[in-house]
DNA sequence: ATAGGGTTAG
């Protein structure tokens, strides 16, 4: 910051459009809140945006969710005597898309075209990305099939989009279909709509059709690259297929490609379990000149406080902020859990206060942290006060929330609670799983409540939730 | 010239 303080001091002063370059490159670095201060430092020093300037700033609050301090800024591009570009609409729309409000960014479109401006693919891509993240595939392909009716014909960024979206949803053979359709209108698929296809096919453990994607791949002259390798070491990974892994690895080098930080993220991930293991690929990560993101220290630091290693934690994130890198809510929710695990609810309730206080937005696994911590640490009123509040805010289709609310109760001996939300849960239109099961009957035979367990057996059975 | 869209990891 120092440095850049003293580029705003620069005898002769810089232009404008060596400001926005600055930013431009922090905010490609992702640090939107550095862009952010240094703007307010510029601004203060009688610097006036540009349009450039003030999409760049929209970008930056739209990816900390700040999307009304996004939104004044559009007004002050009016304010200016500007008019909003192409790209100010798609920034926002898109900031409206990663915000949850995908309805929002819809309606906004509609609203662009009644004033007749022009929108272009850039745009309609961001939707359709919107809507898939959002889990609305089918309006996504819909609006896909729109635009092949148009003027503004669908792209090979479209149909990758759409694609990755089907193979999200675990509906790769579709993704594959939507492939030969793209193919069939003369739209030759790239690297990343074959890196799609891999993640979706690999995910569900249909290997066959990964290799013969791996295959015509090589065929049609593309090679793999670093996402590839590491879609395949997660993939094979997560299903504790060492031997693979490494047989991946060994291909990467023969490729000649290296591996990256996500590749060593990666790996770390897989070995949480043996952290010493895990450190060692940390060690040999800098040793490569590798810098260390976000997503490593988030991992190394809930390895580390789940193996109980908690002053080498302190350390880390001493490093991890010392390296620019702020806690985000994932960072949080480790430290939270250990908090939690470890019976330090006083601590966990101050952390929690203190997210709050920064405005960071917790989330659904927030809250299942704390409400499991507060039921073991004795303070089921609490527990149940948040858990309520979390129902009338609309978290109530989510099973995990309840069945931990439901063990909750149990633990404390009031089953009658406990099966009363069971009810609630089905009343609010949430399926009870296995889970939810097993809790109650479980804790109904431990107290000899045998014919109450038995009619939720029974239930169980007749809902096909029992276990092969 | 500087700014917006699709792929991997928690």
């Amino acid at each position: 910051m120092a440095a850049t303080t003293s580029f705003l001091h620069m005898r002769p002063p810089p232009s404008i459009f060596q400001i926005s370059k600055l930013l431009g490159s922090i905010v490609k670095k992702k640090h939107y809140a550095t862009a952010l201060s240094l703007w307010k430092r510029a601004h203060s020093s009688g610097f006036t945006p540009s349009t450039v300037t003030l999409n760049i700033l929209i970008n930056c609050y739209c990816r900390i969710g700040q999307m009304d301090f996004a939104f004044s800024m559009l007004g002050k591009i009016l304010k200016y005597g500007n008019q909003p570009d192409i790209i100010t609409l798609t920034t926002f729309m898109k900031g409206l898309c990663i915000n949850n409000m995908v309805g929002e960014a819809l309606d906004f479109h509609d609203y662009l075209l009644a004033k007749r401006f022009q929108l272009n693919e850039v745009s309609y891509n961001t939707l359709i990305n919107g809507l898939c993240k959002s889990g609305q595939i089918r309006a996504a392909i819909k609006l896909l099939n729109t635009m092949k009716r148009g003027v503004l014909k669908p792209s090979v960024v479209t149909y990758n989009t759409v694609i990755d979206g089907l193979c999200k949803y675990g509906l790769a053979n579709e993704a594959r279909d939507l492939c030969s359709e793209m193919i069939h209108e003369g739209i030759p698929p790239n690297i990343v709509t074959y890196n799609s296809l891999i993640y979706g096919f690999s995910s569900v453990g249909q290997w066959q059709e990964v290799i013969q994607l791996l295959n015509e791949m090589v065929l049609n002259d593309i090679n793999p690259d670093v996402y590839t390798f590491n879609i395949l070491v997660d993939a094979f990974g997560k299903e504790g297929r060492i031997t693979e892994v490494h047989a991946v690895l060994a291909m990467m080098m023969k490729c000649d490609k290296r591996p990256n930080v996500v590749t060593y993220n990666t790996l770390m991930d897989g070995k949480m379990r043996r952290v010493d293991e895990a450190l060692d690929l940390f060690k040999e990560m800098r040793c490569k000149n590798l810098i260390p993101d976000l997503v490593t220290y988030n991992s190394l630091i809930d390895g580390l406080c789940k193996s109980g290693r908690i002053s080498y934690v302190q350390d880390l994130i001493h490093e991890m902020l010392d390296n620019g890198y702020s806690p985000n809510l994932v960072t949080y929710n480790i430290l939270l859990d250990a908090f939690c695990k470890r019976q330090q609810l006083e601590e966990a309730i101050a952390l929690y206060k203190q997210v709050e206080g920064q405005g960071v937005q917790p989330n659904l696994h927030t809250y299942s942290i704390l409400i499991d911590g507060l039921c073991k640490g004795g303070r089921l009123g609490t527990a149940l006060k948040m858990f309520h509040n979390l129902l009338i805010n609309g978290y109530c289709q989510d099973a995990r929330i309840y069945n931990i609310m439901i063990n909750g109760l149990c633990a404390e001996g009031l089953f009658d609670d406990a099966i009363n939300l069971l009810s609630k849960m089905k009343e609010n239109g949430c399926f009870p799983d296995s889970v939810t099961y097993e809790t109650l009957i479980r804790a109904l035979l431990g107290k000899g409540e045998n014919e109450k367990g038995k009619k939720l057996l029974l239930e169980m059975v007749a809902r096909g939730l029992l276990k092969r």
